[in-house]
This record gives C-alpha cells, structure tokens and sequence, in this order.
DNA sequence: TTATACAGGACTAAAATGGTCCCCAATCGA
DNA sequence: TCGATTGGGGACCATTTTAGTCCTGTATAA
C-alpha cells in the first residue's frame, strides 16, 4: 500500500493541530482530548517530534510543546522521517552500493528514481498545507516536473 | 520510510527481467536463478502477479510465465496494488467517510491530495522505464504538476 | 504416460507496530 | 520550599504483518 504507520498519522494530526494555535503551549493531554487519541499514544509521539527537532517542549506547570520552527518550514517528508526515518522507497534507494543483487536487480537505478520523485514530492507539502482546513486556493508549483527519469545533465 | 515490502521490490525485478525478453516463456526455477533469489518466494510472487492480472502462465512442460499487455501499458502502480493492495499513504485515503476521527482529523482533505499525487506519479512510470537498465534519456512529462493541493475546479 | 511447471493454500518464524505503564527530572506558583 | 504539573526516557507486551517454506493438486507437452 505504500503505506505511513498509524504513528505517523498521528504525528501529522497533532502537528497541525499545534500549528493552528502556535502561540499557546500545548499539553499532550490537552492536545490528546483535541484529536481524541489515547494520552499515552500521543505522548509518544510528541517525544519522537521532539527528539526530531520539529517540536521544542517545555516541562513544569504551564508547558506543554511548541513548534520548533514556522509550519511554513517544516515539510511532510520531516513528519515522516521523525517517526519511521528517511523516506525510502526501496531498501537501497538511501544507500549506494550496498545491496549485494545491485548486479542482478536492474531497477535500481529507476527505483532511486522514483523515490527521489517521492521525496521531493513530500519536501513540497509543508506543515501550513496540511493544517489548512481548507483546501488551498493556491496551486503550488511542485519541483517534480524538474526531476523526470532522465540522467540529470 | 514509505517503504515498499522487500516481496514488492522482487515483483518489480521479476518483473523487469521477463520484460528484457518478452518473447519466451519464463519459468519460475529460470527467473529465481535470474535474479539470485530463493525459487519459493520468486514463485510466491509471480502467483500474485498473476492473480493481479500483470502475467499470464501456461502450465506444463515449456510453460511459463509471461506479460499480460506491453511492457509500457504496466505501471508501478500496477505492480505494487498486485503485491501490497491499493497504494494509499492513509487508512483514510482511499475510501470517504470511514474514518471515525474525521471531524478531528483535519488533515484528511490534503492528505488524501498527497496521497493522489503519489499515485498519479506511479501511474505514470512504466514496466518499461523500469526495465530500460540505461537510465532513460527523454524527460518524461509528469502529469504531477498538474494536480497542486487547490482545490479541483 | 511421464516429466514439467503452475495453483492454491497451510504453516511457521521473525520482525515491526501499536499501545501502555512506570519512574525520573524540570518547572511553576503558592 | 513544597507540591502539583508536565515532559523525558525507556521497558514491556500483545498483535499484526511480513517473509519464507512446503505440500498437494492440476494442466500441459512430448
């Protein structure tokens, strides 16, 4: 399916959810009762956001999580990779040369290809689209009619 | 990671390796030692490709399996529904109104356009650039530039 | 008729995932 | 200074998914 784990579903909503209100701390009880998820769940996840650098917490009475930078400069990909790692579509599309049937596989090559497109894709959408409850009246120009599968010049 | 299972990724190969020789029959035991994997899970595999309608095999002596339609008119969408279902970056990406947590989601909406996007990328390459080993030299228009997170008119 | 080769599905082992819980550390305010 | 609040870290477990194997049956060609 090509699927994002629930986590980082979860890490997507809480994130927007802090985005719409980003001058307020946010408690992950608070946040929790906000997105009606368990408590324990989403606290997990703001610890993994944290440890990524998109959120900044503060303990004690009155803190909560903030958003470590505009909603505006974080991206999907940056969600993503903060729960699951670097977006990667195939085992070898991170790495070169480490895959021991690179001589019998064939795709490699168009694979990293298409994960690159993906990648970029993903690094297009920050957090401010996402937390748009609206759909976005502007088109944006995504950079991956730049990428195409040919050998880059 | 977004990751695609390691059974697709084979798919894929497999896949690549009977398009290079479209012409023959190509038995399971034949591709396995092709692509220097295990006979079982190669065999695994191409059942499903075939249960998805991507080969069609003949049993018996001098069967085999070969391509259902040209090389160009599979995608890696094709390939990857066959072995992982639907391609669907979330539980609630490809189907309306299941999601329990729709009215506190808030990011369905343009999730789902990522999701959409995604899949207009995979539709768009090909069993055919997959297998062509040489990176291929034309740029391919993506039809992605098109779909943007605004709303459809 | 026999060897070949796919079909279907049961089965198992291992890994990833989702989710909970506990104890510690920091902060704020009374 | 004390105590309530709130995050940090990590252990832990149940469940599901994934990968991989194997066995029995069936169609085909020579």
């Amino acid at each position: 399916m090509l699927k994002l784990s629930r986590l980082t579903d979860y890490a997507a909503v809480v994130m927007a959810q802090i985005a719409r209100h980003p001058r307020q701390p946010h408690a992950a009880g608070e946040l929790a009762e906000a997105v009606q998820l368990p408590h324990p769940t989403v606290s997990k996840t703001l610890k993994m956001l944290v440890r990524a650098g998109l959120l900044v917490s503060r303990r004690g009475a009155q803190g909560g999580y903030y958003l470590a930078r505009p909603a505006s400069e974080i991206t999907a990909s940056d969600i993503i990779a903060a729960i699951e790692g670097p977006v990667a579509v195939t085992e070898c599309s991170h790495a070169d040369g480490e895959c021991d049937l690179a001589s019998t596989c064939g795709v490699a090559d168009n694979w990293q290809r298409v994960s690159l497109a993906i990648r970029e894709l993903l690094d297009s959408i920050t957090l401010a689209h996402l937390a748009d409850s609206a759909p976005l009246k502007l088109p944006i120009r995504l950079p991956i009619q730049s990428i195409s599968l040919a050998a880059e010049a």
